[in-house]
DNA sequence: AAACGTAGTGGAACGTGTTCCAAATTATGC
DNA sequence: GCATAATTTGGAACACGTTCCACTACGTTT
């Protein structure tokens, strides 16, 4: 017998197994786009990524563990994307301003997306810390790697680096709550943001 | 006929309608002590406070606007009484992890409250926002009042002042979520929280 | 090819947030 | 004190996340 669960083990499962898993993050993607949060109803899930009810459940245990591995996906695309990038900019300041925006602005364009999945993260709890270190490697990857310019060669990256982004991740992740309820406009946030990085970033 | 609701309005109603807004909140606060955000259930609530269901409803428009709302009294409460009081500490980042680190035992004191009221403010969308501001300018408050040391008479909080503290409100919220969620343990978020308001307010 | 175990299906059912309504109660203006 | 408006009540009903179950389809072992 085989306890393993779909979605969070290492072992894909196979082929029809990776294909359903996909359809289903998918069909999470389209709802999401379209309607944020609300829109993304476990049955519609189902229904669109062509799939029974019980076997979404097999795969995501809850709402907030698909919406969260969705969000980690998303992310995971956009750190890959940044890997492969020089990053313009002077300072670690300007870098991780350059990058923050061009994610800012990437969010922007899909607000509701973005609503869904920022709700969704901050939703969630202790079973989902695998969906979890997921999305918050890849946040400090990304601001890391800004950090350092994104020369590949000597990504020198030591303890403290890793504080600092994650300090601004935190603060990343709590301008993005209060953009995605509505409490400030995207003007705001940014300001917000650069203000917080040029605190935290004086060089 | 009256639009006003006695919950959002100014007008705060007759005296048995803040009778019952307190009971209500009372409510609230019992049931998220003892069992966290899921045991506050608006059908427990209403019984607790011994008022209709759709009393409830009238009062507090969703389980969000009142534990949002249960979270500004707590955090008003926190700031009156820390503004009446000397805060220790030579440095800026000294008095406010003094301050925050006071919070944070109190919260801990209470995890399942404290989990409710995160979650619902973390969840909150913008038809709270209301209920937010009056959380968002308490903790402002307490925190630049912890930067200037407390003495009453030269409060001398300019606009960079609140930038700072809305930063460092960000790092906090964040810090609080981890820990809420069980993403990273007491000893872990208050170590994070340290690491963050040193970088931000490094005299 | 038969038997077996695993995964998927369809759908009923439950819990809780939310909405709605008619009747009862309370407050207000005269 | 009465008429009228506003509020509260009790409870039914609905929506959606979640659970559960009997059944079917599929793939693996022998």
């Amino acid at each position: 017998m085989s306890i393993a669960n779909p979605s969070t083990s290492d072992d894909l499962g196979s082929a029809a197994q990776r294909e359903r898993r996909k359809r289903i993050l998918d069909a999470t993607y389209e709802l999401a786009k379209s309607g944020g949060f609300d829109a993304v109803q476990m049955r519609a899930v189902a229904e669109q990524a062509d799939v029974a009810l019980g076997t979404l459940y097999r795969y995501f245990p809850s709402k907030i563990h698909l919406l969260v591995s969705a969000l980690g996906r998303q992310f995971d695309e956009a750190a890959v994307r940044l890997r492969e990038r020089e990053i313009p900019g002077d300072t670690q300041a300007d870098r991780v301003l350059y990058v923050l925006k061009r994610m800012a602005r990437g969010m922007q364009g899909d607000p509701k997306l973005t609503e869904a999945l920022t709700r969704a993260f901050m939703f969630a709890d202790s079973s989902v810390a695998n969906e979890i270190h997921v999305v918050g490697m890849a946040m400090t990857s990304i601001v890391t790697h800004a950090m350092h310019g994104g020369v590949p060669g000597e990504e020198a990256v030591d303890d403290e680096d890793v504080a600092i982004a994650r300090v601004i991740g935190d603060v990343w992740l709590s301008a993005l709550v209060s953009w995605v309820t509505g409490r400030s406009s995207a003007a705001e946030t940014a300001a917000h943001m650069e203000t917080a990085i040029r605190l935290i970033l004086r060089d």
